[in-house]
DNA sequence: ATTTATGCAAATCGTTTGCAAACCT
DNA sequence: AGGTTTGCAAACGATTTGCATAAAT
């Protein structure tokens, strides 16, 4: 199933017209095994890349939905695995101290009760909602 | 209630130990005339200001939990009044493609049902939530 | 061969900050 | 007077981009 990741990653960005290049596979090599969002730095910590690369490349990914661009209340920029390919809806908890972002997830009923009241959106007003984002911010465990 | 608004900022100000100066009032007054969301361009199209003036004031406006800052999908921040200010507890609308954030509600139950979560996340993790974010992200009528 | 990705360094641009003058109390 | 806010200009820093080289097809 990992093989199965890299293929489904291959696919997208060959469907994007991109290649799958050792930079991109190292970028989502160190995105699925994190099990929060990252920010680039975090990235660069963990696979040391030129920074242009990283950039440009996440920047790539997230064309061909592999990868999706989280924001939190800090001036950074954080990147996970597309949902699709993790299996893995959640949300994240964002501390409002310190920056972070990790994962968690809701009910599956809340979940279908947010997916209807998106299902209504499009009829009454203009917009064509294509996700959604539930954040809970507050103070994490660290600075609480 | 306009006198209102304005004397509940002025306290807050005060419980902050800042005042209330004419750049502040001038800032929560734009922010109070909008219906959504407004970038600190946005803002200086309407009431023109030096910027490093707004800057300094909303971030000021934000520790005295007068303003709040929005963070869409974009790169610039975006400022709205404390809800508790405008008793109109919201979210947000998204666009992916030009960035735009607009205002809407969801059924009260659906809110009850999000608080009783946050409620329960303080239980499962040391995670302390103190308000929720939940925003539909798609395309806007005008992109659409 | 031709197109695309890389890596370095320089540029961009929203945002922040230093400092002297203006303001408030 | 004493502390705060203002406004200008300069600095900052995350991100982007130009360009010459390396890699992929």
């Amino acid at each position: 199933m990992t093989d199965g990741l890299h293929e489904t990653v291959f696919a997208r960005l060959r469907a994007a017209g991109q290649r799958y290049t050792s930079n991109r596979r190292s970028l989502v090599e160190v995105l699925e095994s994190a099990d929060r969002p990252l920010t680039i730095a975090e990235t660069l910590e963990r696979r040391p890349l030129p920074q242009s690369s990283a950039y440009r490349n996440l920047a790539i990914l997230e064309q061909a939905n592999v990868v999706h661009r989280v924001t939190g209340t800090d001036e950074f920029a954080r990147y996970e695995l597309a949902e699709e390919l993790t299996d893995h809806h959640h949300h994240h908890l964002i501390c409002t101290s310190c920056g972070a972002v990790s994962d968690f997830t809701v009910p599956s009923s809340l979940e279908r009760t947010l997916e209807a009241t998106m299902g209504q959106i499009a009829s009454h007003t203009g917009f064509r909602p294509e996700r959604h984002r539930l954040d809970f911010i507050g103070t994490c465990h660290d600075c609480g």
